[in-house]
DNA sequence: CCTCTGCCAAGAGGA
């Protein structure tokens, strides 16, 4: 309240892109509102700026928005924003145009003329001719060269070249001198605008002077390429001002062009600084909408509104985002539009008029559900903290690229990346933010090698900052495959009434239908390595005309019996689309498919695929050669069973391709909306998951509460006529799996054999007595007198008590001969992984593996040790994690023949499940007291202890 | 309160 409209004008004098007549005004305008809230005493509005909203000068300021003075209006007249918001949220999932396609391959080769610096007739054919297309869009291809040629001889670089002059010099000539790089990669925080620009020319700007002297002057510019019609529309014209905003920053960039390869004519486009102003205006609207797409009311959350509807036939007629706007017209705003207008009843119709309001409901309700969640998302992981956290903040690297696109580093601080993680490079002062995006290859102590999308050699000299980049996926493909499932389509209303409306699986009555009769001998022979339940399974499937659920307990040989149905529809000549929602699941499969000679085709980044899987890829299948079109339709059609996780469904082979049967491994860990995606390519689907073990991880707590952890496995699960049980396992022996029996099975899982039943490996006895511990599988080490208490810090809680014991049993165990690889350690809190695993640094625990509950699904160890962490005398903060009856089940189902758990029961007394686990272990006589086990008062020396 | 995996991308053009 104490501005001065001097300090007023001097703090926006700051703000080097407005003009100073703009600054006096909104000086006068500030202090005007700022004489109304004195007046008023609104003093409260200038509330203290909040803790988690970062504040900084420099080129990338950010402010806390007080309040907005002026009228709020924008230029609808350049399109729909509604458009533009749903865009933002639906990507769409077909192949795009012929256009489209043209436009993507004139592109490429002109950007690869422009990398050869060579535009000859002779240099473009050779290039064209390279790209895998039929001869109708070759053609096209081809008609577009000469004018490329054209360009390049008028415009760049040659003697003779004119030059284009540019208005806002007026009397100012231009020449491009150099291309100077290629789909330049650009994050602007400060605009808040990203985007890959085309061409960044070297011109050089000659500029008359008092008469006849003159300037020269050179500068580096974007250039735009456009492959349709010569526009030069304002759509056109203001991606290039925002792409000279964009390279304002690294360039100084004043201006930009338009080049329309069709004519090969050259177009300026220099902004206004209005124009500039209104597209920042468009920009922000667009980003409200986006940035607020749910509200709460009464602590509840709902879908906002959307910018209304545009009621112009010309421009919805061929709107891509048609079915979205009526969507979320009808299922969100409940039909509120002005429905007198013909054009919006009409297309309201045409786009949702199949729909009842059950799969309205769903669509809204999954909507709400992913924004809620992806806005968690945003603020957990987003790329904001690429800029807005200082260097020392994160890890730093110092950076030296090769040609090769493969980078060499030197490690400064302590690595927290991973071998495979995505990351941006930016550099450290934050005026190249976004200059690369890639993948790691290989870190170690002192160096990083990634491969990045674009060749940075030219930087030499700068100091490099590599951040990991994983929030990135939004929840587009949700979103998307949500759009699809309200589609007017045979697939989208069959799926529609399986999933929405619940309707029942049908299944026909006889095999001999769907068995082959020269299949039927191979298909006995392959059924005689399993159980009576995995038997039923395939059985259920061969007969299913919709889908059938398999519920694979714990070590119920789920990998097994997948493969197995594989090799029997595989036999019976069905197609089959294998999915998951990790590579490693799919990869799985695919190892114990591949011992049996069963071909088939893996889709996905080689750099995230098994090596063993490799050479089913089809990166590894084009290097071999693929030349011509029908040799590549060939290698998408030549097997039946294709591999891919969930969220490779945007692969090319969907657009033709289907399969008579989809299997989805983990399904009940996938989310409705995502588990969706692959269903629409087959005419059946097989689930195989286990809703008592772990479901989708979900972020958002309102989201998880209103059923976003719901996985389409177990909301199909009432269906008890699809769901076969496997309930024979062959991992626990007796004692362990009583404990899960107990708390959630009710005793309906069983050994598969006496020797699962019983076993303790041999070695068993000698370390046990190492340890002072009871010889019986299972042992609950109570640490509640000790006390072990755990530590809150701000990576989340650990206990150091538990840790050292743990420790000291791992000694005792690997010096008694017990094999490192056979031990696991389990808990459920990052934070104490990190404790203990620094205390197995030494050689000798090479080989134990120490991770997460979530991690350690679907696998195991002979002998696993599982810390609980918490032990606290506060009522409070008890903590999600160990509240999930799920996650323990799987915590405690891991051990195949020993499993110690450390804990403190009078805390854990607390968890309902944990104190279900605790009634029976101490029924059982499983308990022991870590302190009986300690000569007295060892427990204060714990860490250092000879126990 | 601390569990986690997906995805190459931002733009290809139409009216």
């Amino acid at each position: 309240h104490s501005w001065t409209r001097e300090l007023v004008t001097e703090r926006l004098l700051s703000l080097h892109s407005l003009s100073r007549s703009d600054i006096l005004n909104m000086a006068e305008q500030m202090t005007e509102k700022l004489n109304v809230y004195n007046d008023k005493s609104r003093l409260c509005l200038y509330s203290k700026v909040p803790d988690h909203v970062v504040l900084s000068g420099g080129p990338n300021n950010r402010y806390w928005v007080l309040d907005l003075c002026g009228p709020f209006y924008i230029s609808s007249s350049i399109r729909c924003m509604r458009r533009a918001v749903l865009g933002d949220m639906f990507k769409s999932f077909d192949g795009g145009s012929k256009q489209m396609l043209n436009g993507t391959m004139v592109h490429e080769v002109f950007q690869r003329a422009a990398t050869a610096k060579d535009f000859s007739l002779e240099t473009l054919s050779k290039l064209a001719d390279q790209a895998l297309l039929n001869q109708e869009m070759k053609q096209e291809l081809h008609d577009y060269l000469p004018s490329l040629e054209y360009w390049a001889k008028e415009h760049l670089n040659s003697p003779t070249q004119k030059a284009i002059s540019l208005k806002k010099y007026d009397s100012a000539t231009v020449k491009v001198i150099e291309l100077a790089d290629i789909e330049e990669n650009v994050w602007s925080p400060r605009f808040g605008l990203k985007g890959k620009i085309d061409v960044t020319a070297r011109v050089q700007i000659h500029r008359p002077q008092n008469g006849s002297r003159r300037t020269l002057e050179e500068k580096t510019l974007p250039l735009e390429l456009k492959t349709g019609r010569e526009s030069n529309s304002i759509e056109h014209r203001s991606q290039v001002i925002l792409y000279t905003l964009m390279s304002m920053e690294r360039y100084n960039a004043d201006a930009g062009f338009l080049l329309y390869l069709k004519t090969g004519n050259l177009h300026p486009v220099v902004a206004s600084h209005m124009d500039r102003r209104e597209l920042l205006k468009l920009r922000n609207t667009l980003v409200h909408y986006i940035h607020n797409c749910v509200e709460k009311e009464a602590g509840r959350s709902r879908l906002s509104r959307f910018p209304d509807i545009l009621t112009n036939r010309q421009t919805c007629q061929y709107c891509p985002q048609r079915r979205n706007c009526a969507l979320y017209e009808r299922a969100v705003n409940n039909g509120s539009a002005d429905v007198s207008e013909d054009v919006v009843r009409d297309f309201l119709q045409e786009e949702t008029g199949h729909l009842i309001p059950p799969h309205l409901n769903y669509f809204s309700h999954w909507l709400l559900l992913c924004c809620l969640e992806a806005a968690t998302m945003e603020a957990k992981n987003g790329r904001k903290r690429v800029w807005l956290q200082s260097v020392e903040e994160r890890y730093i690297f110092l950076h030296r690229f090769q040609r090769s696109c493969v980078a060499s580093q030197q490690v400064l601080g302590k690595s927290g990346l991973a071998s495979g993680d995505r990351i941006v490079v930016s550099d450290q002062e934050g005026r190249l933010v976004g200059l690369a995006t890639g993948y790691l290859c290989e870190v170690s102590r002192s160096s990083i090698s990634c491969t990045l999308d674009r060749d940075l050699s030219k930087f030499s000299g700068i100091l490099f900052r590599l951040d990991s980049d994983e929030g990135v996926v939004g929840l587009s493909t949700h979103l998307t495959n949500l759009s699809r499932l309200m589609e007017n389509s045979q697939e989208s209303n069959r799926l529609r009434e399986l999933v929405v409306d619940l309707r029942p699986p049908e299944f026909i009555s006889n095999l001999s239908s769907v068995l082959p009769r020269d299949a039927k001998d191979t298909v006995a022979n392959i059924l005689k390595g399993l159980n009576k339940p995995q038997k039923q399974a395939m059985k259920k499937v061969l007969l299913s005309k919709d889908y059938t659920l398999i519920v694979g307990m714990p070590g119920t040989g789920k990998t097994t019996t997948i493969c197995t149905l594989v090799r029997i529809l595989h036999a019976c000549g069905f197609s089959v689309l294998l999915t998951s929602y990790t590579h490693s699941a799919v990869d799985n499969i695919l190892l114990k498919l591949k011992r049996f000679r069963v071909g088939f085709l893996r889709l996905g980044q080689g750099q995230k695929v098994h090596p063993d899987i490799l050479a089913y890829t089809e990166e590894s299948a084009r290097k071999k050669g693929v030349h011509t079109l029908s040799e590549l339709e060939q290698l998408y059609n030549k097997e039946l069973v294709v591999g891919t996780t969930c969220m490779g469904i945007k692969h090319p082979i969907f657009t033709r391709r289907r399969f008579d049967f989809c299997i989805v491994d983990e399904a009940s860990q996938i989310s409705q909306p995502i588990c969706l995606g692959p269903l629409f390519y087959a005419k059946r689907f097989v689930l195989v998951g286990d809703h008592q073990q772990l479901p989708p991880i979900v972020q958002n707590k309102e989201a998880r509460s209103l059923g976003m952890d719901e996985s389409l496995f177990k909301r199909l699960e009432l269906h008890s006529e699809a769901v076969v049980q496997l309930n024979v396992q062959y991992r626990m022996n007796r004692q362990i799996m009583s404990l899960s029996n107990s708390l959630m099975y009710e005793g309906r899982l069983e050994c598969g054999s006496e020797r699962t039943a019983s076993t303790n490996p041999e070695h068993d006895l000698t370390w046990i007595q190492a340890t002072l511990l009871p010889s019986n599988p299972v042992c609950f080490l109570d640490c509640s007198m000790v006390p072990a208490l755990e530590s809150v810090e701000r990576g989340g809680v650990s206990n150091h008590t538990e840790a050292a014991l743990i420790h000291k049993l791992l000694s005792l165990l690997i010096k008694a001969g017990c094999k490192p690889s056979d031990i696991g350690v389990i808990a459920p809190y990052r934070q104490q992984l990190k404790a203990i695993s620094a205390l197995l640094q030494s050689s000798a625990f090479i080989g134990v593996e120490v991770n997460t509950v979530d991690r350690y699904q679907g696998r195991d160890k002979s002998l696993i040790v599982l810390s609980f962490v918490k032990s606290t005398a506060e009522e409070a903060n008890l903590g999600e994690l160990l509240k999930d009856w799920r996650r323990l089940n799987v915590a405690i189902t891991r051990a195949k023949h020993k499993l110690l758990m450390v804990g403190s029961a009078s805390t854990l007394h607390r968890y309902a499940p944990v104190e279900k686990l605790l009634h029976h272990l101490q029924q059982e006589n499983m308990i022991s007291f870590i302190i009986r086990l300690l000569p007295p008062g060892a427990h204060k020396s714990l860490p250092s202890m000879d126990l």
